[in-house]
DNA sequence: CCGCATTTGTTCGTATGTATC
DNA sequence: GGATACATACGAACAAATGCG
């Protein structure tokens, strides 16, 4: 039997399974990486060869090193680091734009593929929503907020749309989290919610992405509003 | 007057210059890099220093190297690179219809935004593409398909979305452009690039949209029936 | 096919700066 | 302040691949 040589170096080695421990979240976002040395044993590579992979993970954004102190988690993708890049050099009103772009298509594709147990889900976080609205809490509604859009672009099906769509909520919410406030507005979007679910649920893809549009006019007059402050 | 204080590293330094050369076009994708010895001298760093800049942008799949023979750039940023990578686990059916997501907004906002040379130049297009069907000459056509398309894009003004659109055609194109052939779908398509463009000059955004998704739908079909051989 | 120059790949060693305890 | 561990940068020597005459 003939072995396949290993083509690929060390560091691109360490580097590959690096990755996808980040990946398969077996080191969260905000986790310290063990130290160097325990690293070394585990992946079996010199100091030097370990190093070099970190550094590599360091300048494509998933890690972070702070001297005398150690390595963290930063992200979970290069791609979700290279969009908070470019991102940064563009205007948060261009990344809600885009955001809109991809949970229009989402919504679109989600009438026609969402099953049921996706309803149930949207449900479960409108109401949540509604919940948090009532209990006056903020926070409790963003975070439920989010996850009922991010369960529409998981309906669509579509693992390239759902990964673009969340590293632009990320990167999004990154900004605007601490500038929320509880207002009149949050009711209509708590409306809008209940009318994008029903349209999702009769499966009418028109009204499923007007109602998108219309609750993400909600979120970008909170940002032109934030950014004139 | 104070001077702000240098914290970047001399290697993340070099990555960033090296980053704008790029950008710039000063080094055009395809070519080689001048060797390590002379670029030592122009940043004034040592070899190592250099070396890790330069494996740092390998990672990042904007460079290449080749012992022996040299460093050549493969690709214009990160995101792109990023993307390339992305799209590579998914496929090409999920990559289509994120991009018509982007155009259809793009389509949207162009409606409003675009100005009278943005018409001319679309207008160039249409006929470039009439003139290459006619004369039966595929590629002309689908470069200048991807031009008009891009035109639109452009004229939305959102950076964000030109850069993404911009790679996800990449990466389409270079999939697709071996299997096209002339064929009576093209002659539809010319009908909506005008359809398209009519509503964009009305600044007509739900017909602007429609004729989006009418559009790609051929392109669509191509990759399905692509994919099916 | 050989030999050679060029160019990148790899691995040492060393010096200095810096954060943490 | 001192000790320790880590980060950063430089230099040098050698290995390996490529391309040319």
């Amino acid at each position: 039997m003939i072995q396949k040589i290993n083509r690929m170096s060390l560091v691109e080695q360490v580097v590959e399974q690096i990755e996808q421990l980040i990946e398969q979240e077996k080191w969260k976002v905000g986790d310290k990486l063990p130290p160097e040395m325990e690293l070394m044993k585990k992946f079996d590579v010199s100091r030097n060869t370990l190093r070099e992979a970190i550094r590599a993970l360091v300048h494509a954004g998933l890690l972070e090193t702070k001297q005398g102190s150690g390595t963290l988690v930063r992200s979970t993708s290069s791609l979700g680091a290279a969009l908070k890049r470019h991102a940064k050099k563009t205007t948060m009103l261009e990344t809600l734009e885009v955001r809109l772009a991809l949970e229009k298509q989402a919504a679109q594709m989600a009438s026609q593929l969402r099953t049921n147990e996706d309803l149930a889900q949207m449900n479960t976080y409108i109401q949540k929503c509604k919940d948090a609205m009532n209990a006056n809490e903020m926070e409790q509604f963003i975070t439920s907020d989010i996850e009922f859009h991010k369960t529409i672009v998981r309906a669509s099906g579509n693992q390239l749309l759902i990964d673009l769509y969340d590293n632009m909520t990320d990167i999004l919410y990154s900004f605007v989290y601490n500038f929320m406030a509880i207002d009149p507005s949050i009711q209509l979007e708590v409306k809008f919610h209940t009318q994008l679910f029903e349209a999702i649920k009769k499966q009418d893809q028109q009204s499923a992405q007007m109602y998108v549009e219309n609750d993400m006019e909600i979120l970008k007059e909170r940002v032109v509003r934030m950014m004139e402050d």
